[in-house]
DNA sequence: GTCTATAACGCGATAGAC
DNA sequence: GTCTATCGCGTTATAGAC
C-alpha cells in the first residue's frame, strides 16, 4: 500500500482490508502508521544489502558487474514494491528514515564498493571512471524497472514485461555498462 | 509542495503558505487540487520535450546523445522539482495523470527516438541494442540525479553537488553511455 | 488477541463579506 | 480578486466489550 499509494496515501483502514484485518488490530501491532511504515524500510534495506555480495566475492569486475546488474534487475521485476517504497522515500527527502540512518547505511555500503571499483581501475581492469557515478547509473537503471515499472507497461501495449522481455533488458543493460566502462560481455 | 510530499502528502494550506496567500485563493485560481496538480504535470511535460530536440537536429550519433544527455542532465540539476512530481506520478501508476495520457504522450515521444537509434544501428554508427533499454538507461540515469538528489547529496556529505561536481557527473554519465553502444566520448 | 464504536483532529472545499 | 470563518468528511488512533 505504500508503495501504491505513498505514505499519506496509504490509509491504515486499506492497509487493514489488504491484510484481512479490522483497522484497530494494526495499531495493536505497530503502534503508529509511522512504526509500521518503519518497519517496512527495514525489510528493503536487508534484502538489498544481499545483493552486494558479487562485489566482494568475484574474481574479476565482468562477473562481479554482470552478477550484481543480474540480481538487481532479479529484485526489480519480482519485488518491485520494495524498490518503490524507498524511491518514494529518497524522492521526499527521507522524512521518515531520516538523514542520520539514511547515512549511516549508504556511507559504510558504498564505499566498500568506490573501493573495489577504484582497484579494478588502478590494475588497468577497467576504463577510468569516477566510481560514484558508475554506482548510480547501476542503481539508477536497475531500479527504473521497478519504480518505472507503469511506465514501461504503458509503452509495452499495457503489458507487463513478459519474463523473454526481462531477460532481454538485464542482457541490454549488463551489455551497455560492461561495454561503458571498457569490458566485453561475455556470451 | 508536490515534490516534496506526494498528491496527498502536499496540504492546501502549505501550498498557499509557500504562494503567500490564503488558502481559499489557492481554490480560486484551482478548482480543485487535482486541478493543481494536473497544471504542474503538464507543465513538466512542455520541459521535456525540448530536451528531445538533439535526437532529431544533430547530424550524429556522437552529437545527438551528447546534447540529449547534457540537456537532461541539466534540468535534473535545475530544475529537480518537475521530475520529482513525475516520478511520484509514475511510482504511483500515474494515477491522476490516467493512461490514456501517459500513453499519448509516451508513445509519439518514444517512438520518434527508437526509430533515429534504430536507423543508427543500421547504418552501422553504433553497436545494435535494444533501443528501448538505451533509452530506459538514459532516462534512469539522467533523472536519478533529481529523483534520488536527497540521496547524493547525504553520499556527498551532506552537501549539494557542486557546479564542478555537476560538470564531473555529466561527463561521466555521457562516457559510459557513448562507449557502451560503441562511440567514443569527444573530449 | 480480536473486534465495534467513537473520539479528536486535520483536510479539501465553500460561503459570503469586503 | 481577496480574505475570514466554517462546513462536512475522512483520517489516525483509542476505549472498552468480548
Amino acid at each position: 500500500m505504500f508503495a501504491l499509494k505513498g505514505f499519506k496515501g496509504a490509509t491504515t483502514q486499506a492497509i487493514a482490508d489488504l491484510a484481512g484485518l479490522p483497522k484497530a488490530n494494526v495499531h495493536y501491532y505497530f503502534k503508529t502508521k509511522k512504526d509500521l511504515y518503519n518497519a517496512v524500510l527495514e525489510d528493503i534495506v536487508v534484502v538489498w544489502k544481499d545483493d552486494a555480495e558479487a562485489f566482494d566475492t568475484s574474481p574479476n569486475p565482468t562477473i562481479a558487474l554482470t552478477e550484481y546488474i543480474k540480481s538487481k534487475m532479479h529484485h526489480s521485476f519480482t519485488r518491485p514494491f520494495g524498490s518503490k517504497v524507498w524511491a518514494n522515500e529518497i524522492l521526499h527527502g527521507a522524512p521518515v528514515l531520516g538523514d542520520e540512518k539514511l547515512g549511516a547505511f549508504l556511507s559504510a555500503w558504498e564505499k566498500r564498493k568506490t573501493l573495489q571499483i577504484k582497484r579494478w581501475i588502478d590494475e588497468g581492469d577497467i576504463l577510468p571512471v569516477d566510481p560514484h557515478h558508475l554506482l548510480f547509473l547501476i542503481w539508477a537503471t536497475t531500479q527504473h524497472y521497478a519504480d518505472f515499472e507503469h511506465q514501461i507497461k504503458v509503452l509495452n501495449g499495457n503489458k507487463s514485461l513478459s519474463r523473454a522481455q526481462q531477460i532481454r533488458a538485464t542482457e541490454s543493460v549488463i551489455a551497455i555498462i560492461l561495454r561503458g566502462i571498457g569490458l566485453e560481455p561475455t556470451n
